[in-house]
DNA sequence: TGTACATCAGTGAACGCGCGTTCACTGATGTAC
DNA sequence: TGTACATCAGTGAACGCGCGTTCACTGATGTAC
């Protein structure tokens, strides 16, 4: 089984085989080298797609940030506001428990680029839904103030609950439900912190 | 300067040594030869008290749990239910904020021994306070199920919001508050999230 | 249509680095008698 | 009180490992003419 010379779409392969590797082995397993070995390539191909490290694993971030951000607008299209929230909510766990491993990266890593263009542009526009467009750098008016506190408390809860799941102490809790009681405990703890006084 | 030979509290100056570190330099850059030369000690001297790396770590996360459960308990002592779950959210956050590079050990490292007897019981204690002692392994009453449920909203709420202000998206968002401004904010993020529903 | 040449994409050897771990050792301390 | 000896705590050299990165190279592709 000859392989030819060119792989025609390393990029994308080399992000697939990342992302893998986070998936199964944890960020601390993530390297070039190990992306290249998945990938079974040559070690020192990557540097023509990225560079160094850095710029794989913040590719990586980019992509899940662009994949976050479709996801909830999918999700959440044509909503009235009451329902938009719970909406977010639940596919902001949602993707977190499917995608676990880039969801880390994306939110822990110490290793990425956040000044690199495409990541720091993915993830303003994720954070732009996540925060109803309150923008940050405005004066600071007692109106603006509030909605940013209103944003923050439902996006906490969100983020709180998705972290705990996936590699926190509920993970434990979590693991002793069954499939359909877990269901309902997420349900639940949505339904309750993100009830309409927000 | 001569230093004696035998250091006396070797322990202990490790992981002081192990914690500024983490404060400083993260998590990545927190190994046993760093530790040993933040100690000024020879790198071969921490596995006479840890073991091998995971020993420390876990040594140290162990001790970040029992700070957490006293700081939770003193700052919580003698309060009615509505004000424990307020003042019980106000020290999470503080804590977390405070003491940001275990916090993150505590929470995140895939290089813990769970099955440490020191830490599994110093999380226990710390985990059992903060769901108010719901035990998971019961059989599913209603009553347990809901109380769980709220248990969990509550400390995905100070979750989330301590991990998003830490190094989260929120860094960005709090950078630009005034020092009582970004007090405002959490107080007012958990005074909603904890509200007397609860 | 053919041909020369530039450019691109991937190879594989080599480098230096910091790491965890091991181990024979040495200095210091404690204890039995 | 002294002495022999076991034990403990820290040293420093050595090992093998996987890593990121560099670099001369080679095979493949595209393009100008």
């Amino acid at each position: 089984m000859k392989q030819p010379y060119h792989h025609g779409a390393l990029r994308t392969a080399l992000l697939n085989a990342a992302e893998a590797i986070l998936d199964r082995d944890g960020i601390n397993a993530l390297t070039l080298r190990a992306a290249a070995r998945e990938a079974g390539v040559s070690h020192g191909a990557p540097a023509h797609h990225f560079g160094d490290v850095t710029g794989l694993l913040t590719a990586l971030a980019a992509l899940g940030f662009e994949r976050l951000h479709a996801y909830l607008v999918t999700e959440t299209s044509n909503a009235d506001p009451l329902r938009f929230v719970k909406l977010l909510g639940h596919a902001y766990v949602r993707f977190a428990l499917a995608h676990r491993g880039i969801f880390l990266l994306m939110f822990r890593s110490e290793r990425l680029d956040w000044a690199a263009p495409d990541l720091s542009e993915a993830s303003a526009a994720a954070f732009s839904l996540l925060t109803s467009d309150q923008r940050v750098d405005e004066p600071h008016t007692a109106e603006n103030l509030q909605a940013l506190i209103v944003a923050s408390t439902r996006w906490s809860l969100m983020h709180g609950l998705a972290t705990l799941l996936i590699d926190g102490p509920l993970v434990g809790i979590a693991s002793k439900f069954e499939g359909a009681e877990l269901e309902t405990l997420i349900d639940q703890v949505l339904e309750r912190g993100l009830s309409e006084r927000f």
